[in-house]
RNA sequence: GCAGGUGUGGCCGAGCGGUCAAUGGCAGCAGACUGUAAAUCUGCCGGCGUAAUGCCUACGGUGGUUCGAAUCCAUCCGCCUGCACCA
């Protein structure tokens, strides 16, 4: 099939996207573009206060990756006035004001994580303050005239509360104008984000509009369900892979996750196609790959590319011996503690090992014949153990929790 | 300001004088089955405790009534809804 270069491009940023509004407008941007030699700005908004990235993240991430790749600007922007309002999507709370210093802090450790994937070469870090404290009284009024509260009350959240007499502060219709605004502020071309910010990458559209300005495209990405696959990845919930996860740790994440779930990552943390995709799906439908080794190799892609191609192969490697083959992980954690008397209790070994967090927790283990001592299994709440000086004892709980534990 | 409602374990949510460390659901943990998948089944799920009808802490805070309070009363605080006020 014969394609143009056009089209090639449109299709490798649409594919995982959810929303392209207008898809025509993106086509004659990056027709421009094209011809001009002069890249697109592309602008996606981060969280000031959360500067630990997961999977969920690096899903738009990614995206902004495909655009330099394709020669484009991207700035990433960090939300440290919007962050002051608190983004209503969800939450309600408004949050406490940080600190020149703490943003700073917070923006460096997104550095750190986002060069994993972006080049710095195309990337901006910018911060919305930059212009959004300079706005006056009356210039945030002339803002806020250019959008109706029947606007408004089309954000799905918004309606819903409002249906519901559930409580909508004023400041929170202020998000959305700020958010629209930074588009104003850098000409954006692009604007992406998840699909719960479709709403306030509109009203950028709009405020555009209003400026005089050529909107921006908006482009809108899944969400990306967490390791449970129900609820979207996030940290609060437990439910997530962080970037800067280990890579064993990172690799047996993602093995945990669900057979059904694992296409969708596939499709949003890969650059393979969809067709590829389809095949791969096809095949373990029809029985000739094993859905397990289709998932290694997604760990290993997602881990080589977070990491490297080594630290991946080490991370296979070692899944296998761990979960597969049920051998001791290479590396186990080494307690020493003192000696005091020449028996002890299990369960106080256990919870001074830090392999239980409480007593009641190591007993609860023990009677569930969850506990091992040098391979065996002890199941007797009461068990005492021989200990003395120089003596080293193999603690495992469950599947994953280790300890060499040596008294002195 | 006035009136009404509400505040329970990581979350949701019962309980409304003793049998409540508190029903149930979710999450979590362990075991079985496995591919650390899903589904399913079993057990656990505040802490302390080598046992106990045991002890400590806990139902927004404080004080009180009672032999006894998550449960009743007073007061304070937070949240929600409505009304009022708005030079």
């Amino acid at each position: 099939m014969a394609t143009t270069e056009l089209e090639k491009q449109f299709a490798y940023l649409e594919k995982g996207c959810v929303d392209v509004i207008p898809r025509e407008e993106l086509a004659s941007k990056l027709e421009r573009s094209l011809a001009s030699g002069r890249p697109l700005t592309v602008k996606v908004g981060f969280d000031p206060s959360a500067p630990d990235l997961h999977l969920g993240h690096t899903v738009v991430i990614r995206k902004m990756r495909h655009f330099q790749q394709l020669g484009h600007r991207v700035v990433f922007l960090i939300g440290d006035f919007t962050g002051l309002i608190g983004d209503p999507t969800g939450k309600k709370a408004t949050r406490p004001q940080l600190t020149r210093e703490e943003i700073e802090e917070n923006a460096r450790t997104y550095e750190r994580q986002i060069f994993k994937l972006l080049d710095p070469e195309k990337t901006t870090i910018d911060f919305n303050s930059r212009w959004l404290d300079r706005l006056r009284s009356a210039d945030w009024v002339r803002l806020a005239a250019k959008v109706t509260v029947a606007q408004m009350l089309e954000r799905d959240d918004f309606r819903k509360r409002y249906e519901a007499q559930q409580p909508i502060a004023l400041h929170e219709f202020l998000y959305p104008l700020a958010q629209g605004y930074d588009s104003v502020a850098l000409e954006c071309d692009v604007e992406m984000g998840g699909t719960d910010q479709l709403f306030n990458l509109l009203v950028g559209r709009h405020l555009m509009r209003e400026h005089g300005l050529e909107p921006q495209v908006v482009m809108t990405v899944p969400l990306l369900e967490g390791l449970d696959g129900v609820e979207k990845m996030s940290k609060s919930l437990g439910n997530y892979v962080a970037v800067e996860d280990a890579p064993f740790e990172m690799f047996g994440k993602l093995m945990s996750v669900s057979d059904d779930l694992m296409w969708k990552y596939w499709l949003l943390l890969t650059d393979h196609t969809e067709h590829d995709i389809k095949g791969m799906r096809a095949d373990v439908r029809a029985g000739v790959r094993h859905p397990m080794e289709v998932k290694k190799e997604l760990a290993s892609t997602v881990v080589g590319e977070l990491h490297s191609p080594g630290a991946a192969e080490e991370a296979r490697r070692e899944f296998e011996r761990v979960f597969s083959a049920r051998d001791l992980p290479t590396e186990i954690p080494e307690v020493c503690l003192p000696l005091e008397g020449n028996v002890m209790l299990l369960s106080k070994l256990l919870c001074s090992a830090g392999i239980a967090s409480s007593n009641s927790e190591a007993r609860r283990l023990i009677q569930q014949r969850g506990v091992k001592v040098d391979g065996r299994v002890v199941d007797d709440v009461k068990a005492e153990l021989q200990v003395s000086a120089g003596l080293r004892l193999l603690l495992q709980a469950g599947k994953r929790r280790f300890a060499n534990v040596t008294f002195s």
